[in-house]
DNA sequence: GTAGACCTTGAAGTGCGCTACAAGGTCAAG
DNA sequence: CTTGACCTTGTAGCGCACTTCAAGGTCTAC
């Protein structure tokens, strides 16, 4: 199959597929005389296992790392086990973070409740914003 | 004070100040004969405004939104309500996200454990993360 | 022989919040 | 008069996963 087909199979575009084969996730497929791209059923096993691992949380680099394993003639079994355990860790670190955010967003909407916005007329910006910060670590990123 | 005084002050370096100043952020500062620029207290609360928005989960963008308002001489307590509802929106339905993650991540572990590495020789790349995603919707970013 | 759908390559752009670099001007101390 | 710390400007790079663009080759149908 043409890259377009692959691509149509797996729900991706074609420059996708391009892009997984320049990051090394994707072997070189053979080519056809004309020089279009050629594929096969373990293409698409492979673009499903990408995107797989995707939805568990992994990087392409770390995708990368586990097909190189694989294209190298190991079993990456273990290495994917650290990577998802690592992956869980990051994991219940964010909703911890999260957790933290969304109290301090609900304390400034209350807080929001009984301020009188003719009273903002502060030197600073908006006076629901100021004052004092609870969180002892930021809480960037949403 | 100048942009290095600044930036001691409120804990940044000065081309972040200068990069506040280039997004809108922060009004041009007076400058002095020399070309210098100078700041007063009023610059250091600005500062800290941003940072306290930021450590509610506002983007730089909107944070631009808000002080805009404000520069115009309208009190933005309106919009900066809206703009914490939309985060807190936004903070609940990524922990959503993660808990259905994170079900994942401790499903696929946990199948790991009664996997033999040595079945592990598949078409696909590592049987691990073969076989049923349970995710409706994806489940990307850590 | 030409329209249109496919394919090729390489390079640059996206969003976000900085951070770093290059090449130079300014100022106080020694 | 030189050293070194500050300041100025504009520009480019980072990480991440794509997406888009430009400029062209190829194949099928009419």
């Amino acid at each position: 199959m043409l890259i377009g087909e692959l691509a149509d199979t797996v729900g991706l575009n074609n420059q996708t597929i391009r892009f997984y084969e320049r990051e090394g996730l994707l072997p070189a497929p053979r080519r056809a005389a004309n020089g279009y791209r050629t594929y096969d059923d373990s293409s698409v096993s492979r673009v499903l296992f990408i995107r797989g691992a995707q939805s568990a949380g992994l990087t392409l680099a770390e995708i990368g790392s586990v097909v190189d394993l694989r294209d190298e003639g190991d079993v990456p079994c273990t290495h994917v086990v650290t990577l998802l355990r690592g992956k869980l860790d990051g994991v219940r670190a964010r909703q911890a973070e999260l957790a933290v955010l969304e109290a301090e967003l609900e304390r400034l909407i209350a807080r929001s409740r009984h301020l009188d916005p003719a009273d903002c007329t502060d030197s600073s910006v908006c006076h629901i914003l100021d004052e004092p910060r609870r969180n002892g670590r930021d809480g960037h990123g949403q």
